[in-house]
DNA sequence: CGGCCACTTGAGCGTACTCAAAACGCGTGG
DNA sequence: CCACGCGTTTTGAGTACGCTCAAGTGGCCG
């Protein structure tokens, strides 16, 4: 168990982090920016509030209805972001971690769609509106943003096309191959993670009751594809738990 | 009967449109550009691929992962667009009609990212990405493109929020307000309106099987929140529909 | 007229939800 | 240090909503 940790460690210590004095000597940097636009970084970097704004866990990055005021990088820590549907139940969109960029959506009205909340001790680097919007007369900048925003939507328009169409157990070990591809893409293992959400906030994101999501976990544990111990999760089989993607009628 | 056609008559029509010399002049124009930015209808009009691209029902606009060549946007006529899951079945992530901007999640990795298809004859304005791109340094342009593309991903991220949290009385409840709403933002009535998608689009859009989406009509027909006479939809009660959405246990 | 497609309606089934109880982890305070 | 309380997780039993399969209708077009 200890070794499972470890994947997590620059999330649960954020001091453990490097400091970075430019986005180029950034960890994320290359997730934040990962088109190769060499100068990007030293642009971004003066324009932040300040190079690490830290929050702990439970607090708020900023909630829903908000005047936008900044646009955010993830340096450190896991994000959850929450919309609240018209009957006033909170529903989580999405989950967040180094290299993600916040708050994208407010751009449309000036308020924020959603509200952010740290999962974790988490920092990030916070860019005031008005000199980000500044840098955006860069083609070079404003096209990276273009990016950023072209990207989002098809991960929610994907996120949303899954959610209607598959089930508990598709949906369940589709979630499972996304955090490992997420982890193995910022060089942790891809076979054992540590959820930093609980049974309730997958359920939320997957549409599923917590019951569910726990249920199809013991299942695909008793099944030896993965092994579960509360927040701990090993992938046993990977390519079994893809097979599991496929529409089994 | 003939006066709920009439509400669609653009539609299924499309010479009887006003054939705009330019983007002020569009019928669709504030709609494509809802920010008071006056310069931008002359900028953008001699960017266009022609002034006016023409499609049956049918056709295609764009398939997923072709690489992107336009944005397009939409001056009369039904879009939908679809993205193809894992297993291959194709699942519907968005209905679109005229003052809509077509083609904006292709610029994340320069492929489109879903398909787009005429629901009826349409008509578009297909606007080649270099010049698109060319157009965009100017800041103010530039802005307008991030407050459409941050709109976009608000819209999507409520709709997957929802397909996870509503039962199916509740998502065609708010399947049907939406298209009322939009009809009226378009100067047409909210209250009668003739769908430009079948049963089973509704039901791949909303996640849900087009029996269960005849099954949830007919019910409120039952009830006389609606009437209902084939893609004939015409609401009695919006109130009544509106309660709908609130989570009833 | 026949064939095709979209839609409606019904009957039965199964997955995921609801309600409930018990175990566990974790932080707090005695 | 242990006791306590709270929140999370697991597991069970029963239910219900939406899916599956199927039959029948109506509209449209060759």
């Amino acid at each position: 168990m200890a070794d499972v940790l470890k994947n997590n460690t620059p999330a649960r210590d954020p001091v453990l982090m490097p400091l970075p004095k430019a986005c180029a000597q950034c960890a994320c940097g290359k997730l934040c920016f990962p088109q190769a636009l060499p100068n990007v970084y030293q642009t971004l970097l003066p324009l932040a509030r300040d190079s690490r704004t830290r929050l702990r866990r439970g607090e708020r990055l900023f909630n829903i209805g908000d005047r936008q005021t900044d646009v955010y990088a993830v340096k450190a820590g896991f994000f959850k972001t929450c919309m609240r549907l018209s009957d006033g139940q909170e529903t989580i969109v999405g989950f967040h971690t180094m290299g993600e960029v916040l708050g994208l959506a407010g751009l449309g009205n000036g308020n924020y769609s959603t509200h952010a909340v740290a999962l974790s001790d988490c920092e990030v680097c916070a860019i005031p509106l008005n000199k980000f919007e500044k840098l955006l007369e860069h083609s070079t900048e404003s096209a990276h943003v273009r990016v950023l925003m072209a990207r989002e939507i098809a991960r929610i328009e994907s996120h949303a096309a899954v959610i209607g169409a598959y089930s508990a157990r598709q949906l369940v070990a589709r979630f499972l191959l996304d955090i490992s591809a997420r982890w193995a893409e910022r060089g942790y293992s891809k076979y054992e993670f540590v959820l930093f959400m609980s049974r309730k906030e997958i359920g939320s994101f997957l549409g599923l009751t917590f019951e569910t999501v726990g249920r199809t976990l013991s299942y695909f544990q008793s099944r030896g594809l993965i092994t579960v111990n509360g927040k701990n999760v090993r992938l046993r089989d990977i390519s079994a738990l893809q097979s599991q993607l496929i529409h089994t009628t």
